[in-house]
DNA sequence: TCTTTGTTTTTTGTTGACAATTTGCCGGGT
DNA sequence: ACCCGGCAAATTGTCAACAAAAAACAAAGA
């Protein structure tokens, strides 16, 4: 279920990639607060390399949207807006329902198994509610990243990875997951997901779109009356 | 119709800012070929700058779609894949149709407006045909922008118009316009973005998303038809 | 006491040189 | 004639120092 990043065949990892990556773990692990200020010099000499890299670097996180680069006034965590996340999960929403309307049209042999695959994995997750909610959502964005990638729309694809992983980030920060905790919802969920396999596998390209929207949708509001009732968002949560 | 880009109050553009601009330029002006490598040494010394600069100019150009980056062996001038301006055309339909959603939802007081004056100026062109399609065009885009950005939703807005940045790049390539050349097709464009008006000022969320929608899916079937006239792309064009 | 101005310090922007890697080429081998 | 290994040129990656700008600070004036 993983790839590779199209380019980079046996190629070791570049060094302002490997210290993106990093940054970016310790980003997320609330090491480095919104709003902190990171001074190339610091970490130049943490990861006991030149600023050259780590300048990189910091492009690297400005563009996958962990930090905000200000021309000539350095680089800061960027501040973590609940709004935005559940703005980021209406678009990703939007595109999602594009990749499933064209996968389905493209109809790739290989998908109906695949995909059956993974709603069997989500219904297990489901019934048995044995895996951690993290991993069930690791299930469920290897299965959009499949169907997003089958759709052979390269800027769909590309631009729903990059959203992705900046929702991911974002969700990360609150240390309760904010969704798929409870079997209801994720008997909810699976049954989505069954719904847009059957749409998929039957050829019906418009269901499929409704379906996988609803998907993302069902999980952003879920997200929403999370965050309300961690006091991250004011009450009045419609969008 | 434009937008500060945010940041810069009055501050003078970076240095590999106006570089990557040049450059973007000369590639859409078709000096700079597709495969096209380019070296960091030649530019810098074509800008009488080091190749600090440069290097992160080819980021910036990177992340807009212009060229392509490969580790550790340079940039080259992207390929023009005519399939890959369809599939950026379905993207952007889908973000537009959920940025006039969104807009309609939130019901700006000055969106009515500005939104009628942009309809008419369209419904003009459309009528007497005096002004270019690359003008035209801009007309439009700006719409688009205005629609997106009364959207609220700051991630949507990022995403519409860095897409919007690469297809125009895209459409830049065929000398002839792919859209919007002849009175039925304007005629046809002003009447969508009536009903998008009339959807938006009436607080129909769902109708103003399907006729955003319809906008762009409408101007990406005419410049699939203009390119396979142009023998830009195999007959065929079903997406 | 608060504001404002001038100075010092810190931090980013840029440069030119060096190191590591890749590319193109040539000769030897099959 | 074709393929393979190794040398040389070219190109990207990295570094450390310098220049310019911004931030922090201190002192003088209202």
């Amino acid at each position: 279920m993983d790839q590779q990043t199209a380019s980079g065949p046996i190629c070791a990892l570049t060094l302002p990639q490997q210290i993106a990556d990093h940054l970016g773990h310790r980003i997320m692990n609330g090491e480095l607060v919104p709003g902190a200020r990171l001074k190339e010099e610091e970490f130049a000499g943490l990861y006991d390399v030149s600023r050259g890299p780590v300048r990189e670097a910091f492009r690297i996180l400005e563009r996958r949207g962990f930090i905000e680069i200000v021309p000539r006034h350095g680089a800061r965590v960027r501040a973590f807006d609940p709004a935005d996340l559940a703005a980021l999960f209406s678009v990703r929403a939007v595109l999602f329902g594009l990749a499933a309307r064209q996968a389905t049209e493209r109809a790739e042999p290989e998908l109906p198994g695949l995909l059956a695959a993974q709603v069997a994995r989500l219904r297990r997750s489901a019934e048995a509610m044995d895996i951690s909610p993290r991993e069930h959502a690791i299930i469920a964005g290897d299965t959009q990243h499949l169907i997003a990638r089958l759709s052979g729309n390269k800027p769909l694809l590309r631009t729903f990875e990059e959203l992705t992983s900046r929702a991911l980030w974002r969700m990360a920060w609150s240390e309760r997951p904010l969704d798929l905790t409870t079997r209801d919802r994720r008997q909810e969920s699976a049954r989505l997901w069954g719904d847009l396999l059957a749409a998929m596998t039957a050829g019906n390209a418009l269901d499929a779109e409704r379906f996988a929207r609803a998907i993302l949708e069902a999980s952003r509001d879920h997200m929403i009356a999370a965050m309300v009732a961690q006091r991250l968002l004011p009450a009045d949560a419609a969008d």
